[in-house]
DNA sequence: AAACTTTCCGTGAACGAGCACGGAAATTGC
DNA sequence: GCAATTTCCGTGCTCGTTCACGGAAAGTTT
């Protein structure tokens, strides 16, 4: 034991009769240690309630640990782009532990081009990775891959029916959905609350995952609970083709003339801000998700009522984190599934946020 | 350089023509070196951009470093466990950088145990320190000697005015004040809005800070600005005396027997949630401050309206990594004033905090 | 039982920085 | 100009791990 009481490899090699090169070969067991040594060496680690110093570790290891970050290919303003700056911010912070972050980029929506990138991940030898199902069947793939290679993994945002993740952040999204249907009704009767419209973005179903189901699913489980007469209309607008944006949103309303509640379940209901605008309800009611500065921006000027926002930064943040821990020290968090807290923001809220 | 591309104290003793030796002594500039070689030094490692490795140097160090925490005693439930939470959490994610914390509790009414305190702290040669000011002038005291001493010290949730705090970490409690003005009075006509009720601590006005005063003003502007005709009446209650309270407030309702608007500016909404529930007006609002256990539970019930709510915890934490990381690697921190956001609770949004 | 394998384990040189020690160089005193 | 200081600086051990190397011990083959 060194003066502050900690207790060294050393003290273990001691106790358990052997060096120290044997009771590090058992701490990061990678064999050559009798099974009778092994078991010496184990039995001292407990008794001693040895621990290694990081800081020596992470000194002594030649190998830089690397931590991959699979991301679609995002421009400035884009839900993604707060995934990424958690990363490098993550990223940056384990640095000093001999730790590098990489990011690999894929087209999102074209499956080829995320198979080319999960390849270029696999071929430099990650440590960790942190993915965002996009694809579904795809990433459930490489989550099987991942496992054979023993490499942990961690969603954030969304995860998957997958039984060998390493952990989750995110938020959590049926109640995301239930927190919506609520604030979009609060302090209504419901004679108020008789239409609902939710805008939703039409998307080749075929191979992506929905992330907004859950979500949706939430919303809808909490409006037939409380207002089973209210009617829910969808309608489907093509955020490739913003100029038809209007048009369809016109259609609809052309049906549908009284639009006084509107909910977008992904993070561009600034997509339809412009139109909003132009076409104004009293007292009508918006929600939407995400703290993008263009949805914040919409609730500044009072088109949007409400966003509920997560910190997906910090999310993708705390998973390097939890990573570089684990892949440093094998240490397992406390929590495999960690729901962070969601933000209510409206434009009361927003100057202080 | 080694493989990783870091520049080590060999690199920059080498390009300035001197030993590691003499680097390191003016990297902790501890004398014993000559002007000449100094700035031969210096300019080295500013072209080379060297930084020290934390945990060479962490594991180099014999004495472990220690931040003080002063904190009044506290029980279960209330305010300053929050913050002791914070901290003890903080120092348990520096302990592994050889950081130990340790808290000094004093009598919150009492000015000599908080000298006792302070005398005790200084006695164990803290590192650093960690302050809300409670008592103003015992702290501004303080703060000199700390200054004397080269002592970094940070203010969590309160800040005084005074030159030397090395960071602050808490709300803007100006803006928050205006914030509580804002949610009280939102959607309201100023008819509807003619008497407030502001519930106040009675407190032995001589020597404590009044942490509430910025709020108080904050809220008053708000109110002069918007609703100039509404009249802000003053009740004064003894926390020290809660069966009082009762008889108090009875007092004071049969002069205002409208009592429509009730504001507190503490963590206490709580002590008078039972004398509310008890004389309910329809269609009352009423806010208070900090997610405490019990004003939770008086959101819950329909007592209180609206909570407005800091991360004490995180404070904190962050003041305690602020901390950590200066004095070990003589990082000064981005920020100095360190506002972090407020939350809006209400009872909609209570289940998914 | 000698010659080979295989298994197992100890040794010692890094890693990058901190700091005590002692000695060289510069300065001062007389 | 020599001794005594003072200033300045290099050397080398240390912190707790990692890991390559090489050799001892045990097991196998002929």
């Amino acid at each position: 034991m060194d003066k502050n009481g900690k207790v060294t490899i050393i003290d273990v090699a001691r106790k358990a009769g052997v060096s120290k090169g044997t009771v590090d070969r058992v701490v990061h067991n990678r064999g050559e240690v009798s099974r009778k040594s092994a078991e010496k060496v184990r039995k001292a680690i407990e008794e001693l309630q040895y621990r290694p110093n990081l800081y020596a570790s992470v000194l002594a290891t030649r190998k830089a640990h690397m931590i991959a970050c699979l991301l679609p290919i995002f421009s400035k303003g884009e839900f993604w782009e707060k995934m990424h700056a958690g990363f490098l911010r993550g990223g940056e912070s384990v640095s000093t532990l001999n730790v590098v972050t990489q990011v690999f980029l894929f087209d999102q929506y074209d499956p080829d081009s995320f198979h080319a990138a999960v390849a270029e991940m696999l071929a430099s030898e990650p440590s960790g990775v942190i993915l965002q199902p996009l694809f579904k069947n795809e990433t459930l793939e490489l989550a099987v891959r991942l496992r054979e290679l023993g490499i942990p993994y961690v969603y954030v945002d969304t995860k998957l029916e997958d039984p060998g993740y390493f952990a989750y952040y995110g938020m959590p999204k049926y109640k995301s959905g239930r927190l919506c249907a609520r604030m979009l009704t609060e302090r209504l009767d419901p004679e108020e609350v008789r239409d609902v419209t939710v805008v939703r973005i039409t998307r080749d179903k075929s191979r992506r995952s929905d992330p907004t189901m859950e979500r949706r699913s939430g919303f809808n489980d909490f409006m037939d609970e409380h207002f089973p007469e209210c009617r829910i209309h969808q309608v489907f607008i093509d955020p490739n083709k913003p100029e038809s944006i209007p048009d369809t949103l016109d259609a609809f309303a052309a049906d549908h003339p009284d639009m006084k509640m509107v909910v977008m379940f992904n993070s561009r209901i600034h997509l339809i801000a412009d139109w909003l605008k132009a076409h104004p309800v009293k007292g009508r009611r918006v929600i939407g998700f995400d703290n993008m500065e263009k949805n914040l921006e919409a609730v500044r000027s009072d088109i949007v009522s409400i966003l509920i926002a997560e910190h997906v930064e910090d999310q993708t943040f705390k998973a390097v984190h939890a990573l570089s821990d684990y892949i440093l020290m094998h240490k397992s968090i406390p929590m495999r599934d960690n729901y962070m807290h969601m933000d209510i923001l409206t434009k009361y809220n927003l100057e202080y946020y």
